[in-house]
RNA sequence: GGACCGGUAGUUCAGCUGGUUAGAAUGCCGGCCUGUCACGCCGGAGGUCGCGGGUUCGAGUCCCGUCCGGUCCGCCA
């Protein structure tokens, strides 16, 4: 029987017999005496064999790193330099008097000290080995604490946690589906869950008035450091709210989780509208940890000769913006070549700037490829506008709006990053009244959330003219991230109609698709709303990591394969058969 | 679909302008060592330079293709 665990022996446990299990971290053998460091969850603990305990020493001089064992011995104070102040249990070893080899270990194939690092392809291959560390363990134990938490709060507040189908049909909208053949259908499709969206909105019609679920959702798109194909979403619904009432709750909620788990305030959360969240920060998910507003200046840039900011600034679909950077002369050329190349890929096609070294000796005082272009008058006005001192730097962005916000709003992140702008360690918000539609290049119209967002404004002429309409909606971005979202739902099934008429959804069409949302609304649909948190990217937030890798235990890669499992993989032809499928390989026809 | 970075010992990496037998650290194996704690000392083993093709007298190094990992753009209602 284990007696203790190994992190946490101290001083009190002097005398004690204890029984300790757990894996061999390291092992150093001075001939006459062996150390054994044990670990265990809870941390490590010195074990010393010495040769009068003749069996269990011949055994510990067998042991090698990661064997699994059982150990028999005494507590006994360190005394004087014996002691370890970097160990939490450095007080105190045990002294071995058994021990039992569990379980032995081939070399592993990498080492789990703090002070190696392994590529994330073998981590990921080798995942049960890399779990083991510790970093690893507390990410996925602050996980844990971090859904009890939600769980607890959720319930204490009357909210129902009801499971939601995870085979269920595909959506026409949004992202690609995940697709599991039906054996019983033959060519038919189930899709797996992009997020549980239709059935909490049905189980506020059936009159269930507050529903959570910690969900996992699939989505079939490409991945990024915070995106992967399956992930897990705190999934929230309440009938007769309103979206500040949604706000509100959940707020609590995300304060509760960051002050608990990372000792962080984050204080009342400001509401910023998106489309003032678009003018000074150029991205609908700000990270308002650092300044760096865009100023606009297309006004003064209207008359000038230079067409790269003339053009723009009379076209209203095109944006001109200033972004200074207070002491941003310290940047060397190849920086700003660096920068120029880095807002490239959002398809700026080069970056201004205007250095100041100095406010008192005009244009002389000023530094920058493009004072050529541009009269005295006008530079005067700009510097005046984004409040210019000595030692900035100003950049511009000229073009179509989409991509001058894009450039400049990753060019404000990645300067922070660069630079470490950031003024405070936690910055929040939550962006509303979205734009309930969207137009993509080949005209197709969209809804910028989805289809059941409650639209808002003149709803009468939504028909007419649908990019004059906002939305109920709310995204929570934390530190640039966007780890919620959610609206104020439709309830009203002509709205809804309406919406897929905009939507270029034929009734008919609707009804195949959504007929049961349809006809649930039919029935005294109640209002309601919810938000859904991203787990994943609030853990990641907790735990200070940077990939959502490192915070789901098994996670897939950017190819979406699993390295462990080797998932996905080929399936046998009986099996496919089964199921009415054939397959060709590409070019195989 | 696209851009960029990387792939060399179990692991993390170096390897210059193409030129002897491809190195370091760590890990591993053996020996020594009774107070270390990333123990130390001595010795040893360990390589399909991701894969395929090409250029060349000669390729880890250059070129083309391809696979894998990562970051990003598109995409992600």
């Amino acid at each position: 029987m284990r007696s203790h665990l190994c992190g946490q022996l101290r001083g009190s446990h002097t005398g004690d017999e204890v029984s300790l299990c757990g894996w061999v971290h390291r092992r150093r053998d001075h001939g006459g005496v062996i150390f054994l460091d044990v670990r265990d969850y809870t941390g490590i603990v010195q074990v010393v064999y010495d040769p009068d305990t003749v069996a269990a020493f011949a055994l510990a001089d067998q042991v090698r790193n990661e064997f699994v064992i059982r150990i028999n011995g005494r507590v006994r104070a360190r005394e004087g330099e014996a002691v370890n102040p970097k160990m939490a249990t450095g007080m105190v070893e045990v002294l071995g008097l058994e021990l039992t080899i569990l379980n032995r270990s081939e070399t592993p194939p990498f080492q789990l000290d703090e002070y190696s690092s392994a590529g994330e392809d073998v981590r990921l291959r080798h995942r049960t080995i890399d779990l083991r560390r510790p970093e690893m363990q507390e990410n996925l134990r602050l996980r844990s604490e971090a859904t009890q938490l939600v769980r607890n709060f959720l319930h204490a507040q009357g909210f129902v946690d009801i499971e939601t189908p995870i085979l269920t049909r595909a959506t026409p909208e949004g992202a690609r589906d995940y697709l599991v053949p039906s054996r019983i259908h033959p060519g038919n499709f189930y899709a797996l869950p992009q997020s549980p969206q239709i059935f909490k909105q049905l189980l506020m019609m059936s009159g269930f008035d507050r529903y959570y679920q910690i969900a996992r959702c699939f989505r079939d798109e490409d991945l990024r450091a915070d995106r992967q194909p399956e992930f897990t979403q705190i999934d929230i619904e309440m009938s007769f709210v309103d979206q500040q009432e949604v706000m509100d709750i959940t707020e609590q909620m995300i304060r509760k989780l960051f002050s608990e788990l990372a000792d962080a305030d984050l204080g009342e959360i400001p509401v910023l509208p998106y489309a003032e969240a678009m003018r000074l920060y150029g991205s609908d998910r700000p990270d308002l940890r650092f300044g760096l507003p865009l100023v606009d200046v297309e006004d003064l840039m209207k008359e000038v000769e230079f067409k790269v900011f003339s053009g723009p600034a009379n076209d209203p679909g095109c944006r001109v913006a200033a972004l200074r950077l207070p002491g941003g002369d310290r940047l060397t050329r190849k920086n700003l070549d660096d920068y120029t190349s880095f807002v490239s890929i959002y398809g700026a096609r080069g970056l201004a700037y205007i250095r100041v070294n100095s406010l008192d000796e005009g244009m002389a005082g000023l530094q920058s490829p493009i004072l050529k272009f541009l009269p005295e008058d006008v530079v005067n006005a700009i510097l005046e506008r984004v409040g210019a001192e000595v030692n900035d730097l100003i950049f511009f962005g000229a073009g179509q709006a989409g991509i001058v916000n894009d450039a400049l709003g990753a060019l404000r992140n990645r300067l922070a990053g660069d630079l470490d702008l950031y003024q405070r360690p936690w910055a929040s918000c939550w962006v509303v009244d979205f734009p309930m539609f969207e137009e993509s290049d080949d005209g197709v119209i969209s809804a910028v959330h989805h289809p059941f967002t409650h639209p808002a404004g003149d709803l009468g002429r939504m028909e007419e003219d649908p990019f004059s309409i906002s939305s109920l909606s709310h995204d929570l971005v934390i530190n640039g991230y966007e780890v919620g979202g959610g609206s104020i739902r439709v309830h009203d099934p002509d709205i809804q109609q309406s919406i897929f008429r905009v939507l270029r959804l034929s009734d008919n069409e609707a009804n195949i698709k959504f007929g049961f949302l349809l006809d649930a609304l039919k029935y005294g649909a109640p209002p309601h709303g919810g938000v859904a948190f991203g787990l994943d990217r609030l853990v990641m937030l907790l735990s200070g990591v940077t990939a959502i890798r490192d915070v789901i235990a098994f996670p897939k890669t950017q190819t979406a394969t699993c390295p462990l499992t080797s998932a996905p993989d080929k399936i046998d032809p009986e099996q496919l058969k089964e199921l009415g499928i054939s397959v060709s390989k590409p070019g195989e026809d």
